[in-house]
RNA sequence: UGGGGAAUAGCCAAGCUGGUAAGGCAUCGGAUUUUGAUUCCGUGAUCCCUGGUUCAAGUCCAGGUUCCCCAGCCA
């Protein structure tokens, strides 16, 4: 479970922290994560789950998750499904408390009744277009329908012939008789109960009406018990609305208190732009490793604690944030430096040659698995007289402060030996082979004389190398904030090359033992994880995240002086 | 001349009843290193603005500015 440092503060648990003083809900702490089930989770819904589930955790209260399942028309069980995987594996439980507010149904009905007998709710008959036309606008009031005024009786025999199912989609709805010209718009006689002939997912035919966010939402907060319901800011404006509804049933009320959602930079966070990247092909589905749900993520090999501690780090509050994505990578990478075993694997292999090693002989060099955790101990890795280090790992002409291999240089192999290289061939221009030697009294990677080099790199032997496919990913958008362009469509900033496939890479043979989803280091490469997709047939590898590197930096700087 | 929110370093973000600006990421230096990784050190703020109260204001008062949300029979 998340046990990472310090305790969280931050104004939601001073909320509870003073509720707590006053005893306002007699010491007990309710929360829930309430999703629509009308597409996948992303981290946006981390966030959320981090925030209720680990208040209950820290005090020592409960948590629900709660399908809010209102509108059939765009929900599907498919969703359901990864959702509770989702959160699931994210590492937190409900115990037996997987509600659905579809269950609550018949009670919504009999409070909606009880409502109407109030004098509080009317059935409309106009249109859709019409209740458009009369809600007024922002800066002027709204008018009354024509309806308001039908007797309780007449109200509640249209509003259970309309349950009954006598009219189409669409004829009539139940409205709350608050205030036509209420400066907040959720207040001028909001709809409560429309008219819906579809097939619902988990009630199927049973219902021809279905209740509205606002009607159905406080109720399902206050039929499980919930204390504090904890939302996103864009439903600040309808506090009032959930306050009221509460107060004209009188019925248990938790308090609605709104945070901000969680933005990170080149990407996008809303279900509808997510849905439609997989939709329209733009990526390989809802677990595409480039995009922030949490099976993307979890493809791409990013950890639950990590997602943890990320969302944990990032606060809470009510500014408007876009959090740099840098910081998630650091996260990312904190966890899995101490968590990743280690191997070494090349990417794009050119072949080395060890003159003064026998063809016949084949040596066991004991590698470390992870430097940061000695339990996890050591592997053989076999060392033999071909060999294939990382192509960009030797240059002909090498630049200042290039440190790896070019001719005349030594460097070390790792967890093998001093190498020296003598010549290098090429084929129409293009380094194809390195001839190098070994000097014998360097086994393990030390040498006796004391003299140094200046790097070390990894390799593998050729003739024990399993070949892999692996998938490095870049950020999906070119832009920080590919939705925030009003006069520019999010898509148009999509990354051409986001996905870069390499297919003849080369791999130590320890990682026969891999399972998917693994997460592992390749050395000086990054942090990996093994797909789904792969097998013993076909190796794949997915890049969670490279290393730092300061290599490609100066690099970097070095060309910009240049040009 | 609608209503509701929010403004602290490039990015998140602490700062409770006023006492003289935490921490993290990023950046840039440096040390250690058989991953140019990790680790470790060091590096940055007249707290949206203008007035006012006070011995003392990010914190209180007044006025202003900017940004976000709301006119679905979506959530």
């Amino acid at each position: 479970m998340p046990s990472e440092e310090a305790e969280a503060h931050d104004f939601i648990r001073d909320i509870i922290n003073e509720d707590l003083r006053t005893n306002k809900y007699g010491g007990r702490v309710h929360t829930r994560f309430p999703p629509e089930p009308n597409g996948y989770l992303h981290i946006g819904h981390a966030k959320s789950i981090c925030l209720n589930f680990g208040i209950a955790e820290d005090y020592k209260g409960k948590c629900n998750l709660r399908f809010d399942d209102t509108n059939p028309a765009k929900e599907e069980e498919e969703y359901v499904r990864s959702i509770i995987e989702d959160v699931r594996w994210l590492g937190f439980d409900w115990e037996d408390r997987l509600f659905f507010a579809s269950d609550y149904f018949d009670q919504m009905y009999d409070y909606a009744v009880e409502l109407v007998k109030r004098g509080k709710a009317y059935v409309d008959d106009s249109t859709a277009d019409e209740i458009s036309r009369t809600r007024g606008t922002l800066t002027s009031p709204g008018q009354k329908s024509p309806y308001r005024d039908r007797s309780i009786e007449e109200n509640l025999d249209v509003f259970t012939r309309m349950r009954a199912g006598e009219f189409g989609d669409g004829e009539k709805v139940l409205r709350a008789k608050i205030d036509m010209s209420h400066p907040n718009m959720n207040m001028r006689d909001p709809i409560v109960y429309r008219i819906l002939h579809a097939s619902h997912h988990n009630t199927g035919e049973k219902w021809c009406i279905y209740p509205m966010y606002d009607w159905a939402h406080g109720l399902e907060d206050s039929i499980e018990n919930i204390t504090h319901s904890i939302c996103t800011l864009e439903f600040e404006n309808h506090r009032p609305l959930y306050d009221w509804f509460l107060d004209q049933i009188e019925v248990y009320h938790p308090q609605q208190i709104e945070f901000a959602r969680l933005n990170i930079t080149y990407t996008v966070m809303s279900k509808r732009m997510l849905k439609q990247l997989v939709d329209e092909g733009h990526v390989n589905g809802w677990d595409d490793p480039r995009l922030p749900t949490i099976s993307g993520m979890r493809r791409r090999g990013y950890s639950p604690a990590a997602i943890r501690n990320f969302c944990k780090r990032i606060g809470v509050a009510k500014v408007n944030s876009m959090v740099d994505f840098e910081f998630l990578e650091y996260c990312i990478r904190e966890d899995l430096n101490k968590t990743a075993p280690r191997f070494m694997g090349v990417l794009q292999p050119l072949k080395v040659v060890i003159e003064n090693y026998p063809d016949d002989k084949v040596e066991e060099m004991e590698a470390v698995n992870n430097p940061e955790d000695p339990s996890a101990g050591t592997r053989k890795v076999p060392f033999s007289r071909e060999l294939c280090i990382e192509e960009e790992d030797f240059m002909e002409e090498p630049p200042k402060k290039f440190y790896r291999l070019a001719p005349g240089r030594e460097v070390r192999f790792r967890y093998a030996y001093f190498v020296k290289c003598k010549e290098a061939i090429k084929q129409n221009g293009k380094v194809v082979e390195l001839r190098c030697t070994v000097d014998p009294d360097t086994r393990g990677g030390n040498a006796p004389d004391g003299r140094k080099v200046k790097s070390t790199l990894h390799w593998v032997s050729a003739r024990h190398a399993m070949d892999a496919e692996v998938r490095l990913y870049d950020k999906l958008f070119t832009e920080k904030d590919p939705a925030g362009h009003k006069d520019a469509d999010f898509k148009d900033f999509i990354n051409p090359n986001s996905l870069e496939v390499l297919t003849s890479c080369k791999i130590e043979p320890a990682v026969k033992n891999l399972k998917p989803l693994d997460r592992i280091q390749f050395e000086r490469l990054g942090y990996f994880c093994v797909d789904p997709d792969s097998n013993s047939e076909k190796l794949i590898f997915n890049r969670t995240v490279g290393l730092r590197d300061t290599w490609a930096k100066i690099q970097k700087q070095q060309q910009q002086k240049t040009t």
